[in-house]
DNA sequence: GAGGCGTGGCC
DNA sequence: TGGCCAAGCCT
C-alpha cells in the first residue's frame, strides 16, 4: 500500500507544489496572524467540527475577553460558556477551561510544547495535539483530520471498503501523512494540506482543475467516501415561551440541570406544552436541529401574571434584562429566538412584545 | 469501537 | 423544505 517511501523525488515534488500553492492561496484567517500557542489552541478547539466562518466571528470575541491562558484559567465556567453560546459542543469549552486551570495550577509558563504532552490535556486529541505542536512550536508531526484523509485517499486511490475495518486504512493514512510532511516547515505543510481539502479537494465537487497535485492524483476526485451512518431525522416539537414582565424589559430564563448530557448548565426560555401555544397566540415558529432531531418549536409570549396557570418545570430560574440575557450562556435555540424576536435590538421607546398577539 | 455531543448555512 | 454537513474528542 505504501508505495511512496522509495520515491523521494515524488515526495519532494508534492511538498513543493503543495507549499507553493498554499503560499498563494491561503485564506487570511485571524489565527494565522498569531504565533501565540494559546491563540492557536483556542482556534483549534473552536474549529473542531465547526465551520470556519462561524469560528472567525467567535475567535476574536473570545480572545478579546480572555487574551491569555491565565485570564482564561481565572474565568468562571458560566463566563466561558457565555462566549461559547451558539457554537455547540459545549464540552469543548469546559475541557479547555479545565486544561487552562490545570496549567495555571502547575505554575507552568504556558501550553506544553510537544504533541505528546499536549495530548494529555483534556479536549486535546491526536489531531489537535499535532496541530498545535506543528503550527505553534514547529514540531515535525503530521496532522490527520477529515480534510487530510480525503486528500490523501484521493491522491492514492484508497477507499474505505464496505464492512472492512477502518482502522487499517487510517493507519496507512497516518503513515503516508508522516512521509509527506515537510519537516522543515511542518506547520505550513499541515495547514496547506487541510486548506487544500477545505477549498479545492472538496467532498462533493472537487475543483481538480486548480489542484496543484492533480498530476500525481490517482483518482482526480473520483473516490468512494466512507459509508456514513444513516442519519435519523425524527421530528420533535415543543414550545418555548418568551415570558416578559409588562413593566420592565425582562425575560424569564431557566437553567438546564448540570446532570443533563445535552447542554448542561446552559440557560433557556422556559418550555411549554404544545397545547399551551394555540394558533392565536403563536408568535413564531423556529426550526432548530439538535443533533439528529429537527424541532419545530412554537413560540408565544407569556406575561408574568399568566405564569401560574401554565406549565411549571423545575430548575433554577431568573428574570433578567435583555442585556444580561445576551451576556449569558444561552442555548443556541434561545439565542436564536430572542434574536429573531428582535428582543436583542435596542428599541427604547417600543413597549416590549405587544406588537403581536 | 460505536455512539453521544450543537449549530448555522448550504443546496 | 429538509437533509447534510464542518479543522474531533471522550467514554
Amino acid at each position: 500500500m505504501v508505495g511512496l517511501v522509495r520515491d523521494a523525488e515524488k515526495i519532494a515534488r508534492l511538498r513543493r507544489q503543495l507549499l507553493a500553492w498554499y503560499a498563494c492561496n491561503r485564506r487570511d484567517l485571524p489565527w494565522r496572524r498569531s504565533r501565540d500557542p494559546y491563540a492557536i489552541w483556542v482556534s483549534e478547539i473552536m474549529l473542531q467540527q465547526t465551520r470556519v466562518a462561524v469560528v472567525v466571528e467567535r475567535y476574536q470575541t473570545f480572545l478579546a475577553r480572555f487574551p491569555t491562558l491565565l485570564s482564561l484559567a481565572a474565568a468562571s465556567e458560566q463566563d466561558v460558556l457565555a462566549l461559547w453560546s451558539g457554537l455547540g459542543y459545549y464540552r469543548r469549552a469546559r475541557m479547555m477551561l479545565k486544561a487552562a486551570r490545570f496549567i495555571a495550577e502547575q505554575r507552568l509558563t504556558g501550553l506544553p510544547a510537544s504533541s505528546a504532552a499536549l495530548r494529555k490535556l483534556p479536549g486535546i486529541g491526536v489531531y489537535t495535539a499535532a496541530a498545535i505542536a506543528s503550527i505553534a512550536f514547529g514540531e515535525a508531526v503530521a496532522v490527520v483530520d477529515g480534510n487530510v484523509e480525503r486528500v490523501l485517499c484521493r491522491l492514492e486511490g484508497w477507499e474505505f471498503a464496505e464492512g472492512a475495518s477502518e482502522s487499517a486504512l487510517k493507519r496507512e493514512i497516518h503513515l503516508l501523512a508522516a512521509q509527506l510532511l515537510d519537516p522543515a516547515q511542518p506547520g505550513d505543510f499541515n495547514q496547506a494540506t487541510m486548506e487544500l481539502g477545505a477549498t479545492v479537494c472538496l467532498p462533493r465537487n472537487p475543483r481538480c482543475l486548480v489542484c496543484p497535485l492533480a498530476a500525481d492524483c490517482r483518482t482526480k476526485g473520483e473516490h468512494a467516501t466512507a459509508p456514513r451512518a444513516p442519519m435519523l431525522s425524527r421530528e420533535g416539537a415543543h414550545a418555548l415561551s418568551i415570558r416578559t414582565r409588562r413593566a420592565g424589559q425582562q425575560v424569564l430564563l431557566e437553567q438546564r440541570p448540570s446532570s443533563l448530557t445535552v447542554m448542561p448548565g446552559l440557560w433557556q426560555l422556559p418550555e411549554l406544552k404544545q397545547t399551551e401555544v394555540p394558533g392565536h397566540l403563536l408568535r413564531m415558529t423556529v426550526r432548530h436541529a439538535i443533533m439528529q432531531v429537527n424541532y419545530y418549536v412554537r413560540i408565544r409570549n407569556v406575561y408574568e401574571d399568566e405564569l401560574k396557570s401554565l406549565t411549571v418545570a423545575g430548575g433554577a430560574r431568573r428574570w433578567v434584562s435583555l442585556a444580561e440575557a445576551a451576556a449569558m450562556a444561552l442555548t443556541g435555540l434561545t439565542r436564536k429566538v430572542l434574536t429573531r424576536a428582535h428582543l436583542f435590538e435596542v428599541r427604547p421607546r417600543e413597549p416590549l412584545n405587544e406588537s403581536q398577539s
